[in-house]
DNA sequence: AACTATTTATAAGA
DNA sequence: TTCTTATAAATAGTT
């Protein structure tokens, strides 16, 4: 019904393997025309298909030999300079794609625990099964958050300043629900701090184990 | 600040054309290694960049080897068979553009003439700038539509069976219109005739000449 | 190097 | 196989 993203492995169906190759073959045909046509370059490209010894050859037979000949005319360390091969390449993939997950789990947490500290404001209380780590996150955030409001308020000029500085977690959350207060008794927006959304699907949960390397320090009082 | 699409040519800005073979090479190196992946199939690829004496290969020094021996251990004949070479690519190319083109053609005239036909049943009359080539067109589509609205009435059992073939375009436009008027009386939909949208852009007028292959063959009166 | 608006490629289904 | 459609992926122009 519905495409799904490729699942980058050998396509076990025969007839869709076959389907496929026909179709990409033609795609990185026609790429091939459009990089050589575009950016004024030579290069050839050689698909042996299976089961038949005949390949698939761009862009054409003089074509490839002339490329094939230039690129057999260099001394064979100059040949591999500047190869993308396989393994460098998918390296280079897997790299990327775990600095991405990286990012989004950042956010994400963030996100938890946001939403965690609105849970809390609304509860008027630290619901039982939070951790630790939370706990901590938790205190990063509010932490972030009064800054936030401090600064906000300052660049208002507003008189009041907000110290109500709990000395633990709990304290902490009190302390923004009387900064909350004060800020909407004064027709203040606090857009600014509520426009997360959470319609993401988390990978995980709040309460697991957080990687090492996240953006902020774990610390425990 | 849209993108535009690609014009098959040359890249003549020399900032432009280096990024874009980044990004294209890049892309190519990806597809080479979804399409070996994805249909355990042996490729090799070699992409010589300006003013450079080290092409970019792939997938590796050693695959590139095993591939051209395979390649070069063919008979000169059999290489060139499955040669998918630029000529024919782009005689391919410009065949199925043209076919396309052709088809989207048909697809505005009929819409154009379906158009008219509506303006002439909403003025009651044939506006003055209308050619004889579009008249009969006109009379092409009013007999289609005709057709059809005498199948709808048959297969819905109708009594009731449209005989108002007026003898020129006004006659059948007005014929049209008493059938509208008759379907409408027995509570009938005409939503199968006004489902088309005019909100394409049309790549000719009302009126110019029409390629010669076109979906009806015109007959003058 | 990252982003975004858009085009292009293509997996599935008919 | 070819065509269509819905969606994923590539990428031109910009910052």
């Amino acid at each position: 019904m519905t495409r799904r993203k490729v699942n980058l492995a050998c396509i076990t169906d025969d007839s869709k393997r076959r389907a496929t190759f026909i179709k990409r073959k033609n795609g990185l045909v026609k790429k091939m025309d459009e990089i050589t046509t575009l950016c004024g370059v030579e290069a050839c490209a050689i698909i042996f298909c299976e089961n038949d010894p005949q390949p698939v050859i761009w862009p054409s037979p003089r074509g490839v030999h002339t490329v094939l000949s230039r690129f057999r005319r260099l001394p064979e360390l100059e040949q591999s300079k500047k190869m993308q091969n396989q393994e460098s390449f998918l390296k280079e993939r897997i790299q990327k794609g775990q600095e991405k997950l990286k990012k989004l789990r950042n956010e994400n947490r963030k996100k938890e625990l946001t939403n965690l500290m609105f849970q809390c404001l609304n509860a008027g209380q630290i619901t039982d099964n939070v951790g630790m780590n939370d706990l901590n996150g938790l205190s990063w955030l509010i932490d972030q958050n009064t800054r936030q409001i401090e600064r906000y308020m300052e660049e208002k000029q507003a008189a009041a300043v907000v110290e109500n500085h709990a000395e633990n977690v709990i304290g902490r959350v009190q302390g923004m629900e009387n900064n909350v207060d004060a800020m909407q008794t004064q027709h203040w927006s606090l857009d600014f701090m509520t426009n997360n959304n959470f319609g993401d699907v988390l990978p995980f949960e709040i309460g697991n184990n957080a990687p090492n390397d996240f953006w902020y320090n774990p610390q425990v009082f």
